[in-house]
DNA sequence: GCTGTAAGTATTGCTACTTACAGCTCGCGGCAAA
């Protein structure tokens, strides 16, 4: 017998049957609304999108209803480390075992894994979406049957899927070639826009979202203003070094990392840094101080977080703002799990936004994109892949991006072998790669305006609480009181009265409003002078209210 | 977009300043070499 009819047997149904399992196979006493929410629609044959706080059994969510549901459980995860942390946590388990496939391991291994998968004796795999990129790896899923898929840091589809790991938009199409089962795509910490994203590029339109909590009233948010960068790098240290407990500071380089890890050692510290350039074993060995105790402080890049549940983190200092407030909030959110006091502050002057302007700025290779259309074009048939890569001279990962976009704009499509195929009425390839360039361009905007809305909060007179939580889509009525500005008093009058109500005035909050330029958006914060508004295709944009009501800037729209 | 550094310039002492430019996050998979 199955281990899921087993368990539906033995349990009964519905929220009973989540509740029995949650107890006795990973000793889990009680679900949480959201939990056992989302385990009821994945259960009902629905897709989901879970946006939860790490720690507050995000990965229940997927596991309880595995053991319920007949066939194994595929989940995506971006690291490599993480998958290794994932199946030994569930060996531990009543769970029905887990294996991974993955480069780090042997081909036999991962034979073994595949094995084990279709003779029943594993119910979850490991995967990294470049796996399931691959032809061979999807058929052999496709032949166990999966009956639950699962995407875990789900904001990596968002985050790394438009540039840096193209695989992650392909997961959509894995989806489908997988008989798409029931999908729940799981992160901490995801904006609308983000939350969009991550259901459009996975195809999951219908999906139920269930977002949960993202108020961390324990931490306190502080900004450090400066002008000169030695002011701030001598503040930064010299608060580091002062404090109790163990703390994270989270810097834009590598070169940066390794200065600040050894200022910090000099103040008598216990301090390492943390990036992508050390060796895989120095990693390992900070990430272990870390987890038992050995260290004061790890200054890392944005490399060092994923998978970090410590509860005991008491600050998290910035020496530069990140790209975006989703990863703000992600960064800071490893504070404070424990729910006594912990503190986060921003050292902030408006220059270091360049280098995420930077970071942000890469275009398309217009010119590659207009050859692999014009390539897969006159071929007129199927064109390989790996053929395509090596008659152009680029990696799998490049050709993988501009691929995504031309599939985007309808000029290509991927067969199930993975290689191209020109799409018969598509547009020409001039007009292919011209459209694509301005997809691009429209990710572009978006991602500049996510940098200014990282600047807003850096340089609010408001209650950064409120900032916060309303670019999460929390409308947060009244000031906080654990934020610099809510202590100083600098709060001025108008910004420390509670916002208007949700539905107060000509352009409530989460109203979808048209633009005549920037095209529709959707209210995201309101303040009694401004609003800010997502817009589609241009991202976030503030106005100022008087401005929109005298010059009719904004329509509500339906 | 900003920063650190090397090279260049004015100059005539070995400094002070300008200019040009490279570098800047994140990880997978798969191959080569030892």
């Amino acid at each position: 017998m199955g281990l899921a009819r087993e368990f539906g047997r033995r349990f009964g149904r519905k929220g009973r049957r989540l509740r029995t399992v949650a107890r006795d196979a990973f000793g889990w006493r009680d679900l949480r609304p959201g939990q056992q929410d989302a385990m009821e629609h994945l259960l009902a044959g629905r897709d989901v999108l879970v946006v939860m706080p790490t720690g507050s059994g995000k990965s229940a969510v997927y596991q309880i209803p595995a053991l319920l549901l007949d066939g194994p459980t595929v989940v995506v995860s971006p690291l490599i480390a993480l998958q290794r942390d994932q199946v030994a946590g569930l060996a531990l388990k009543d769970a029905g075992g887990a294996v991974a496939v993955n480069s780090a391991q042997s081909d036999g291994t991962s034979d073994a894994s595949f094995d084990q998968l279709r003779a029943g004796t594993a119910e979850f795999i490991f995967l990294s979406p470049e796996q399931l990129a691959k032809p061979e790896v999807i058929e052999r899923l496709r032949a166990a049957r999966p009956s639950l898929i699962a995407i875990d840091e789900a904001h990596c589809v968002s985050a790394w899927g438009h540039d840096f790991r193209p695989d992650y938009l392909r997961l959509g199409q894995a989806i489908e070639r997988l008989g798409h089962p029931p999908v729940v795509a799981l992160t901490a910490t995801a904006a609308p826009l983000v939350r969009d994203d991550i259901l459009s590029s996975l195809g999951l339109t219908g999906a139920v979202q269930i977002v949960r909590g993202f108020d961390r009233p324990n931490i306190d948010l502080r900004v450090r203003r400066f002008v000169d960068k030695d002011d701030k790098r001598r503040a930064l240290i010299e608060d580091a070094a002062g404090r109790q407990g163990l703390g994270l500071v989270y810097v834009a380089t590598r070169r940066a990392a390794d200065e600040y890890a050894a200022a910090l050692r000099d103040a008598g510290r216990r301090a390492e840094a943390y990036h992508a350039g050390l060796k895989a074993a120095e990693r390992h060995r900070v990430h272990e101080l870390f987890r038992e105790d050995g260290l004061d402080v790890v200054v890392a890049t944005s490399a060092f977080g994923m998978g970090i549940d410590k509860p005991d983190v008491r600050f998290v200092l910035h020496s530069d703002p990140p790209e975006s407030l989703d990863s703000y909030y992600q960064e800071i959110g490893r504070a404070g799990r424990d729910q006594e006091p912990a503190s986060a502050v921003l050292f902030y002057r408006p220059e270091d936004l360049g280098i995420r302007r930077f970071f942000a700025g890469g275009r398309v290779d217009e010119e590659l994109v207009q050859r692999v259309a014009t390539l897969v074009h006159e071929h007129g048939g199927v064109v390989p892949a790996p053929e395509l890569r090596e008659l152009l001279d680029v990696g799998p990962s490049k050709l993988t991006g501009v691929v995504n976009l031309l599939e985007r704009v309808g000029a290509v499509t991927v067969t199930e072998d993975g290689d191209l195929r020109s799409t018969a009425d598509g547009p020409t390839p001039e007009r292919a790669a011209a459209e694509a360039a301005g997809l691009d361009d429209t990710r572009r905007k978006v991602d500049e305006s996510r940098i200014e809305m990282m600047r807003g909060y850096a340089e609010t007179t408001g209650c950064r609480r409120r900032v916060l939580l309303e670019y999460f889509g929390e409308p947060h009525e009244r000031a906080c009181g654990n934020c610099d500005t809510c202590r100083s008093g600098a709060l001025t009058a108008a910004t420390a009265a509670p916002a208007r109500k949700p539905d107060d005035g000509p352009f409530p909050m989460h109203a979808k409003v048209r633009h005549n330029a920037w095209g529709p958006g959707v209210v995201m914060s309101r303040e009694p002078d401004r609003i800010t508004v997502l817009f589609e295709d241009v991202g976030y944009k503030t106005l100022s209210l008087e401005a929109v009501e005298r010059d009719n800037l904004l329509v509500l729209s339906d």
